[in-house]
RNA sequence: GCGCCGGUGGCGGAAUUGGCAGACGCGCAGGGUUUAGGUCCCUGUGUCCAUUAGGAUGUGUGGGUUCAAGUCCCACCCGGCGCACCA
């Protein structure tokens, strides 16, 4: 039907566009427009790309929900899509897809409420969303798409933990080897055991269990986060500040269980120090510093009663200041170093009148064990008890008092500190509480009027140390300890092991069975994939903080049991029950993009090499959200480094460059009870909002269903095309700054896509209606200009103001009377198809062109064309623009002063008045001074 | 408390090395097209004063450096993020 208004039958509106954008998505598909070739295997092809330069350009894949994507989910993935087809067009081989995080609690608590399997679950769910990102014309080669649920996916990834359970990390080479190695030292005699003991007298039995505690993958009975409502354990990193489960908010207890542990701590160094040659922000590398927490002090032992007891200090410099000690009240030792009668002159405050040491050590061990990790943040008010012992300082022997305070953590150092009042605010405010001394061994200045001190100064009241900066006494007094054997050079890491099993089913099952002795064994790496087993029971347990974990596999009774030849005949085995984190499968997937197809290999060698090359090597551009700063991050660059160490790849990082996304927000509003209604049900009217006609107020937040403020890519397709929603996401504002969603601002993005069109296109017939003369000088200046610009933005991911300045142009061109030349028409397009591909698309092939526009080469300015034949100056007075003059580009100062002085408006102000100073700033600007 | 990032019109945001603040877009106002609304097109739009010409003022606050400061320095306020009794 035509309507009855006089719209033209080809204006670029929603119809169009959609029509335009399916189109051209076939077309792609079709053609396999972004088939990235390989240097060999089955994803290799005669296309001369391969001899191109390389370009690896990645998201952080998603997690396929259920609920499918808001218009906040595919910031980054435009980004991305805009950049590498920016760089595809100036000569690049670039290999850019999607994959699927797929494994992890939402399948499987689904499942828990259908009784429908996770792998359907997730099946449909990947499928649903790979269809909306297709409609997004992103330009990924579909080739090289996984899924970590995948079985040919995860046989790698229970490859890559093989690799780790097979391997050691050699302490002296400072790297991983594999465990063979490490046993054929042992038995040749060039490394001895660390307790002295010789191999050769060792039961075989005694042999396994020192071997395995050195692997990289390693069972430990150590305290754990055990989540019963979540029915499974969790690593450190996903415990929240409060003590709590990332996921679902739920609670937490710390409990010892024999769990899988990879030994990340191994790396804390070459972590920490590889750091310097990556492309990452600030704010990310500070919270990977941060998180690992390395500091270098010394470790000093005390003689207490009839035990040694060790403490870490970063200020060995101090020790002539120590005048108590505190142990965490979890150290082991309190129980055997506590007496049991209060030496004699001990003061009432320090007994808090408890009749006996042991029963106030008891007695404040139970508070403390009360307090939650959160109380035990936020109430900073110093606590603790006399443990009725002495320490003896060994540089001095003088004896100290020994305490228990919860202010001491077990977790950190040795669990034990000197205390240093003088020079440590902590110790200071404990040491007024008890009335214990305090003695500072650093001179503050004498302005001081603080109480500690922890700046430099010269030592005082230290002996030998008197005198010296802070940095020379530590020295000094390492060396003392080292000499004289009370102490040593010592390095802390906050970093702790990895915790790596979970009790799931939706996760990738350890390669891993148990003999009779109990002791793991690795599975053969012909024998993977292990395979996940059907479950039928999906019933929800109910687990408290007493329960033991589950692991749901134990409930598939057939598959904890299996018969195994692993060289001395058939026998009975048991699986591991448990399975691996989430994090898993997100540690490695960038390299099963570079050669999905392989059966014979995670990745082929020569595959890996042309795609991971570089500076240092790695994904070239990994754009993502900051929430994984520390855990994907921290992870996949371990897994990464032992792959290097083990020769399978070869850079010694992943991700070269990482570029965080901001988050799009919205307005989300919230009756008079607060709950939140349905954002796009509200109406404003005179700045206030009401929804069912009761008023409701407003607020900002991350775009999603809590806040009930998603807005659907679908409803923005319908409205105004894929073209537009990029084109907007994109012109918002810079990539990395969070920013608030409009809808109503998105029809300027389809504007500019709308007068485009119509200065190449007849809106009436659709013909192309462009011109074959030559742009007018000016015109093409401009044009020239706006090349520079654009490939400078591009290149910079600033597609904001690379929008700004094609807009400009093409407002210059609708200003022209005349029918656009073909030569900026052509430019245009060139310049706009990364941002607008389907658009792009079919004006380029209107203009004429066969082939499409993605390998089309991008416009380079013409720098000659750069220089302006005249240029406009502002002449200042005393700072203030009061006019301005134009003068032929390249003009001389002089000759720019005649010409600023002869302007009537500045001829009028300075006549009769002295010019005290002249500043002349050749092409930019004149100020006088007067 | 410590560290990092940020604060520019009604709104999102632009501004190489200090050199014309507010590019570009939304919104708003006026006009054109249209029976009307919407679409589309044109013009204007930091604030204050002035009918106009023009003038003053202006980048969180207060100081400073400079011929010149959104940009550099000092002190502070506000917002966001990270760390937080780490010895």
């Amino acid at each position: 039907m035509v309507s009855a208004n006089s719209v033209p039958s080809n204006r670029y509106d929603a119809s169009l566009a959609n029509s335009i954008e399916l189109k051209w998505q076939k077309r792609w598909e079709e053609d396999g427009t972004y088939h990235a070739p390989n240097p060999s295997g089955s994803l290799a092809s005669d296309s001369e790309r391969i001899n191109l330069p390389k370009l690896f350009v990645m998201d952080m894949f998603p997690y396929p929900s259920g609920t499918g994507l808001h218009v906040g989910h595919p910031l980054g993935f435009i980004g991305t899509d805009v950049y590498a087809r920016y760089k595809r067009m100036t000569g690049y081989n670039v290999l850019h897809t999607m994959g699927y995080d797929a494994f992890g609690l939402p399948a499987e608590e689904h499942a828990r409420q259908t009784g429908q399997h996770p792998r359907d679950n997730t099946n449909s769910n990947i499928e649903n969303m790979r269809g909306q990102l297709r409609r997004l014309g992103l330009g990924h080669d579909l080739r090289r798409s996984i899924a970590t649920t995948d079985i040919d996916y995860y046989r790698w990834t229970q490859w890559i933990f093989l690799q780790l359970f097979n391997a050691w990390y050699d302490d002296e080479n400072k790297c991983a080897r594999p465990i063979s190695e490490l046993e054929d030292a042992f038995s040749n005699g060039s490394r001895i055991l660390e307790n002295g003991a010789s191999w050769n007298t060792l039961t075989s039995q005694e042999r396994k269990d020192c071997i395995n505690s050195y692997r990289l993958a390693f069972l430990d009975e150590a305290p754990v986060n055990w989540c019963p409502a979540l029915g499974t354990v969790l690593a450190n990193e996903e415990i929240t500040p409060e003590g709590r489960s990332e996921r679902g908010n739920h609670p937490v207890y710390r409990r010892p269980m024999k769990q899988w542990m990879m030994r990340i701590t191994a790396y804390a160094d070459r972590l920490l120090d590889d750091l310097e040659n990556l492309d990452w922000s600030d704010a990310i590398k500070t919270m990977q510093r941060n998180w690992i927490g390395k500091s270098n002090g010394a470790e000093i032992v005390f003689p207490v009663a009839d035990k040694e007891i060790a403490v870490f200090t970063t200020r060995p410099d101090t020790l002539f200041g120590a005048t108590y000690m505190v142990l965490a009240p979890e150290h082991p030792l309190i129980e055997e170093i506590v007496p049991s009668s209060w030496p004699d002159a001990t003061p009432d405050e320090w007994k808090q009148g408890f009749p006996n040491p042991q029963t106030a050590i008891k007695a404040y061990q139970q508070l403390t064990a009360q307090k939650t990790d959160l109380d035990r943040q936020e109430n900073k008010e110093k606590t603790g008890i006399f443990l009725g012992v002495y320490a003896k300082v060994p540089v001095n022997d003088k004896q100290i008092p020994v305490f228990i305070s919860d202010y001491v953590l077990m977790g950190y150092g040795t669990g034990a500190i000197m205390a240093v009042p003088g020079q440590d605010e902590r110790d200071w405010e404990f040491a007024e509480l008890f009335n214990l001394d305090i003695v500072r061994t650093v001179e503050p200045p004498t302005s001081w009027d603080g109480k500690a001190f922890t700046g430099n100064g010269p030592a005082i009241n230290s002996d030998f140390l008197n005198g010296l900066s802070v940095d020379d006494a530590k020295s000094k007094m390492t060396e003392w300890l080292d000499t004289t054997g009370n102490g040593k050079i010592k390095t802390t890491y906050k970093l702790r092991d990895w915790l790596f099993s979970r009790q799931r089913y939706w996760g990738e099952p350890f390669p891993i069975v148990y003999g009779e002795d109990g002791l793991p064994i690795g599975v053969d790496e012909r024998q993977l994939p292990v395979e996940l087993p059907d479950l039928i029971d999906w019933a929800p347990r109910s687990l408290n903080e007493n329960s033991d974990p589950e692991p749901p596999l134990g409930r598939a009774s057939d598959w904890g049991t299996i018969e195994l030849d692993l060289g001395d005949g058939l026998q009975s085995y048991k699986r591991e029950l448990n399975t691996m984190p989430q994090w898993a499968g997100s540690c490695w997937y960038y390299l099963r993009y570079l050669d999905p197809d392989n059966n014979q290999n995670f990745v082929a060698k020569d595959i890996e090499e042309y795609w991971m090359s570089g500076d240092a090597g790695g994904v070239d551009l990994y754009v993502g959200g900051v929430e994984h700063a520390v855990l994907h991050l921290l992870y996949s660059r371990f897994w990464h480094k032992v792959l290097y160490d083990l020769g399978h790849v070869s850079s010694l990082e992943p991700f070269q460059r990482l570029y965080n996304q901001g988050y799009i927000q919205a307005a989300a509003y919230q009756d008079a009870r607060g709950m939140y209604v349905e954002a796009s049900e509200v109406i404003e009217k005179d700045g206030a909002f009401t929804h069912n006609d009761e008023q409701v107020t407003r607020s900002f937040g991350k775009m999603g269903k809590s806040l009930k403020n998603s807005v659907t890519p679908d409803e923005m397709y319908d409205e105004f095309g894929a073209d537009t929603l990029r084109l907007y996401e994109m012109f918002m504002g810079p990539l990395d700054q969070d920013r608030p969603w409009e809808t109503k601002s998105v029809v300027g993005s389809q504007r500019l896509i709308q007068r485009v069109w119509r200065n190449l296109v007849d809106e009436e017939s659709g013909n192309l209606n462009i011109s074959d003369l030559e742009a007018s000088k000016e015109l093409r200046q401009l044009l020239h200009r706006t090349i520079q610009a654009v490939n400078d933005d591009m290149e910079n991911l600033r597609f904001n103001t690379a929008i700004a300045r094609i807009t400009e142009l093409n407002n210059e061109i609708t200003k022209i009377p005349e029918d656009t030349p073909r030569e900026v028409a052509e430019t245009l397009v060139l310049l706009l198809s990364p941002l607008v591909p389907h658009i792009a698309e079919e004006l380029w092939e209107k203009l004429g062109y066969e082939t499409s526009v993605v390998y089309a080469s991008f416009p380079q300015a013409d720098t000659s064309l750069l220089l302006e034949e005249s240029i406009e100056i502002p002449i200042q007075i005393n700072g203030k623009v009061k006019s301005k003059i134009t003068v032929p580009s390249g003009s001389t100062a002089e000759t720019v002063r005649e010409i600023a002085l002869q302007d009537p408006k500045i001829n009028s102000i300075i006549s009769g008045k002295t010019i005290r100073k002249e500043i002349i700033i050749d092409g930019k600007l004149v100020n006088f001074v007067i």
